[in-house]
DNA sequence: ACCTGAACACCGTTCAAGT
DNA sequence: ACCTGAACACCGTTCAAGT
């Protein structure tokens, strides 16, 4: 039921995820899902969980030490799930109406940010992984939407406007000096 | 008839914007909205409108020379017009299918933009600001969904943290070498 | 844990006919 | 540039009665 839910948003977009649509996929009666889900948005947060747990293993696997593979992992993740990524974080979902999803929001991105806190001073490592969550998240969320325009990124393909631009991350850390 | 959907959008989010209640609020009868707009997604095309070019003047106000105050305007920005602002950053949008927005979105923020990469060495501007801007909107997004803890925040109000994080876009303008 | 089938209040959108 | 009023296909959600 989930599984046909998860489908159902790969291909449409949040909007297009109705109740009764995703009963027609799973060929079962229009009032069905109700016996799995309170209401509709319990099916959003269900999948907005998966996505986060999703996430939080694409981080892990990707470089165990390098911040850097970590942060294209994570924009990554993001331009390969562009609807799971917003309903994510696209403020489609209140995420304190629904038990347990920040905790997993956090789990998910924990691995991220201790990653680039490491790159910096003791004194200074929450500050910076702060930065840098930031950066790589806005990078994710502009190139979804397109903001950059060719000539920003000048020729370069995605992946490697990502590397560049992730670069400045090392930097951050480098130069933070403690508060 | 605009200025009733800009209400309705600050109160409500979103998907309570319907056109039928819009036309409520307006006080005329359910189809007179479609004189003024083809359908549903053109009003909402039309606040985005609307909102870019209120960020365009925020960020122009801010500072005439600082893009440290520019970028505390964005998020300021963001924060108090979180509708608005998921509207026209959250992909609720698909930009492209509507006249003119994208051209709206990159007027707003070239402001910001231009600022940032003034910053850096020439050859290094455009990814500097590119860099500088994903952290700022990242910060932004990741603010009003709620994703930094208290303990992240370590007690600052949100005005103070924002310029702390913020002090990593000078870092990264310092540091940045031409490619 | 499903089903059928009906029902309710709500949508977006489109008519026809009127001022 | 509005109106009334009806209509259509679609929602989310909740019943009642059945297997």
């Amino acid at each position: 039921m989930l599984a046909a839910a998860g489908e159902l948003i790969e291909k449409q977009d949040v909007e297009g995820l109705t109740v009764r649509e995703l009963a027609r996929r799973a060929k079962v009666s229009h009032n069905a899902p109700y016996r799995h889900f309170p209401d509709r948005e319990s099916v959003l947060a269900a999948l907005a969980a998966e996505g986060f747990a999703r996430l939080g293993k694409a981080l892990e696997e990707a470089g165990k030490r390098d911040p850097m593979e970590r942060g294209a992992a994570y924009v990554r993740f993001a331009l390969e799930h562009p609807q799971r990524f917003r309903l994510m974080f696209g403020g489609v979902l209140r995420l304190d109406t629904h038990a347990g999803l920040r905790e997993q929001a956090s789990r998910a991105y924990e691995g991220l940010v201790r990653a680039f806190a490491s790159l910096a001073e003791p004194r200074a490592a929450e500050i910076t992984a702060a930065a840098a969550w930031s950066l790589v998240h806005g990078l994710a969320q502009l190139l979804l939407d397109g903001h950059f325009a060719r000539a920003t990124r000048g020729g370069r393909d995605n992946e490697a406007f990502v590397r560049e631009v992730l670069s400045a991350v090392r930097l951050v850390a480098r130069s933070a000096q403690p508060a």
